[in-house]
DNA sequence: TATTGTTATACTCTATAACTATA
DNA sequence: TATAGTTATAGAGTATAACAATA
């Protein structure tokens, strides 16, 4: 479902902007998919293989089952933007990388997908400081990552 | 896929909480559709559903295929929390409505997907003011709504 | 004829279970 | 035996095309 859901409850302002953020980020990032003809669970897969990957590896990464990222991955072969071969240190393990094409295709998708770069390009150099401030105190994230 | 995309390439602070926030935001939402034994689409739809609507309106509504509601909404009738009837006014329409456990199932969800108002929750009055400010900026939303 | 909705079909995502190969 | 990965299978989301009913 392209959007998600917008409480029937009465919601406070900040809750519906910060709902109308979530739905512009993934709307955009289909549209980015899409424009290199991939799924998004496939841009989001090709896109971490910046570095070469051990299957599972992706798996946890993701936080979800290995048997769906080998669906995933299978298709990524079959459209020549990945391989993968068996690891030298442990014959069990499978590597995945990215083709030159996929290289090519997964740079495509970057400058397609420029959501946050528009979004905070809209923003001072202050401005940015004081919003990542503040959604990591909403997050409950610490100031150092 | 559970998790979008982290970009390869050098990424702001700001870039990364964004991130961390849309990522946040959708594993809530599928933890509480969970928890109320649906899908993240059902959820969707059924929260939807606090006044009738006509399928057609969702799909409109949703941005999605006609046919994609009829299957949602025909899964959700399955499981007796929705019925539909035709319009009075014109005998082409077919309107939605939630059940009485399809209401309860609906608030259910409500207050298990407290995401918004958690984080929001650690922030004062003022920095919900800031903040709400800088994502209609970024987000190049009129600051009226 | 145009519109609303459903059904048939096909593809992808996703998980579970069963299986293979390696450690 | 335990681990990494794949394959078989099934359910759900999604779109397109074909269809039925109504306007």
């Amino acid at each position: 479902m392209p959007v998600p859901h917008r409480p029937s409850t009465e919601t406070s302002e900040a809750e519906s902007v910060l709902l109308d953020l979530v739905n512009a980020y993934e709307q955009a990032f289909d549209i980015a998919a899409a424009s290199v003809e991939l799924s998004a669970a496939q841009a989001c897969v090709l896109g971490r293989l910046s570095e070469h990957r051990a299957m599972g590896g992706l798996a946890t990464e993701l936080g979800c089952d290995a048997s769906n990222i080998s669906q995933i991955v299978g298709r990524l072969d079959g459209m020549g933007l990945t391989y993968r071969e068996a690891s030298p240190q442990d014959g069990r393990v499978r590597v995945v990388a990215r083709t030159a094409e996929g290289d090519a295709v997964a740079e495509r998708f970057e400058r397609s997908f420029g959501f946050a770069r528009d979004a905070l390009g809209r923003l001072t150099a202050e401005e940015r400081g004081t919003l990542t401030a503040l959604l990591r105190k909403a997050l409950d994230e610490p100031a150092n990552r």
